[in-house]
DNA sequence: CATCTTCAAGTGAACGCTCACGTTATTTAT
DNA sequence: ATAAATAACGTGAGCGTTCACTTGAAGATG
């Protein structure tokens, strides 16, 4: 394979030192508007394009980020990682992602790759270490972003959608539209810190309604997560008219499950998803859902990760993003 | 922000020179066991791993490959995007992702930016540059894996899924259900080298059955192109009883479409798509399909790269994966 | 016993760039 | 007229590895 030619090449061909090349190169001050012009038409001439990984072991900035993730695959992640990268593109930084498929100990390798390998910084979506698992990483080696999980600490910023909120906004749509009986289907897990919960409970205290334990199921995040889960819920409960779920692919399932069930959605059942991924108005009848816009997430998430590059010093406070509900035709009000 | 411990830390803490320790990280030859278990026992203490960008410096071998797709958020090349990712990874291997939204400007500049960050080679999915183009890009440069493109020539190898035959065994199907009006919406852009569009001529050929040009429209490969020319492809012909799709994404857009005119599917209407995304089982009436598994061809790419990059001088010759025909509830007999 | 081989380990250079200075001319202030 | 400041460039070192060689000691061979 032909290599491409170097600085000193260019440093040679314009009869100047490869200092001047590299200040001509990245725009820095201390040498005349002319030179700079007469390199500049020797790089394009000689097709110069500089080595990024000798420019990351002099000046100990890789320009690359990590990205540790559950899977890309999941439409709802997928937006976020590709805010992070358009993000990062147009500031002149890569992404380096790694999939953990919610396994700890991915993550952690994910981790520790990243380190060796000299990224700048790395967001951390929905992680699953600890808080202080975090922390104390981050505190001794690079800056971090974690989307999804509220984090308040030096060394870490993190970047939310209010999901707490969103969820009573559509509970209290559900609760207005003449439902009593609201099924919830939240991931598999520990759920001491699950928003979703959170914010069902806080929707049934605040209208001083009861709620059954039973009305709360745990299931895989998946479309076949989905369909079980409402297969479970709705032969448990044959009198709940409402079913909120933790993703749209889970809501999915869930009107695949009731239509092999006989109960017609919305009629019979009302069916809210969580994220409005592209296809859910797309899907019959188009699924009511909450909107998360996960390609805004990302962004920010990103620009607040080139913040901390470089500032290291300041300490950044948690963000929360704005979530919108968003009625179509899986949920109406009861006959 | 602190800095992690160097080789030659590891090798003053164990009285040995730096290529010692290069050699027992590396795994050798030229050193006793002994030594070698030493090393690695106060390589743990200190926690040090070999910095990626030094490794590259020195050794011309970065360890990290291109991948150059049009967007990853699109579910179907997601998968493929996922198949390369998982297939780096258990080699070692890093992967830098580019989206291109399908724009010629884009994908150049990928392509160049990937050269000065001195990767090792490039997977490129679904190029919108000619062969020619890539040819001499690839043979001055770098190992590329063209995906969902025919081409043999050295220095590119290709990975692709056997379209022209997966859509002729579709139409098959369709016929001997009856079908003999079947509409064909495909991608926007120059057709004659498109597979699609040479698979539905030549089933029809050998059938000795005739298709009206109108029956072949051309529609974005999103769901609402899907959406859209559905409706066009209906008003334009209302005696249409089966269409078939660019893919799942606007099989899907089809069949809202058909709901929303009053075509029931599969009995007014079959609709076929292309992809088998994962969704497509779970929409209403599930979707018939032809399952490409996307996964499947990112880890043969990414291994083919991987060879490659091992051996330079090898020509490979193009891959073609088999193609299945899925059939669900969009597609039924003529009554 | 002299020589040859083999194995384990060390040495210096090189990879392509940036950084912190150093140098020289040219302009501005006093 | 002289000192001081500024602009435009050059110099050497260093980033953390690997690579091509060299060295040294132990064992094998005749």
């Amino acid at each position: 394979m032909k290599r491409g030619p170097t600085i000193d090449d260019v440093a040679k061909e314009a009869g100047v030192s490869r200092q001047t090349v590299s200040r001509a190169i990245n725009n820095m001050t201390g040498i005349s508007a002319t030179t700079r012009e007469r390199i500049m038409t020797i790089v394009d001439e000689l097709g110069y394009r500089p080595n990024r990984l000798a420019q990351g072991m002099a000046s100990k900035r890789s320009l690359t980020i990590g990205l540790i993730i559950t899977d890309v695959t999941n439409p709802a992640h997928a937006n976020v990682s590709r805010g992070i990268q358009d993000c990062a593109q147009s500031n002149n930084y890569n992404v380096f992602i790694r999939n953990t498929d919610s396994n700890k100990q991915n993550e952690l390798e994910a981790l520790n790759s990243f380190v060796s390998e000299g990224v700048d910084g790395i967001v951390l979506v929905g992680p699953r270490h600890t808080i202080d698992e975090i922390m104390n990483f981050a505190d001794r080696t690079l800056p971090i972003v974690v989307v999804h999980r509220y984090i308040k600490a030096p060394y870490v910023a993190s970047i939310l959608a209010d999901v707490v909120g969103a969820t009573k906004k559509a509970l209290e749509y559900l609760f207005g539209a003449g439902h009593r009986s609201i099924g919830l289907i939240t991931r598999l897990g520990n759920l001491d810190n699950s928003n979703h919960l959170q914010g069902y409970k806080q929707a049934y205290q605040s209208r001083e309604l009861t709620y059954s334990p039973d009305w709360v199921i745990q299931a895989e995040r998946t479309l076949a997560g989905g369909y079980k889960g409402t297969q479970r819920l709705l032969s448990l409960n044959p009198e709940m008219t409402a079913i909120i779920t933790y993703n749209d692919l889970m809501a999915i399932g869930a009107m695949k499950a009731c239509s092999d069930m006989g109960r017609c959605v919305p009629d019979s059942v009302a069916i809210m998803g969580f994220d409005d991924i592209a296809l859910s108005s797309y899907v019959t009848p188009s699924l009511s859902t909450i909107r998360f816009n996960g390609y805004e997430v990302g962004r920010v998430a990103m620009e607040r990760l080139l913040d901390m590059v470089a500032r290291p010093d300041v300490i950044f406070s948690p963000t929360l993003l704005d979530i919108e509900l968003v009625i179509r035709d899986s949920t109406n009000a009861i006959k």
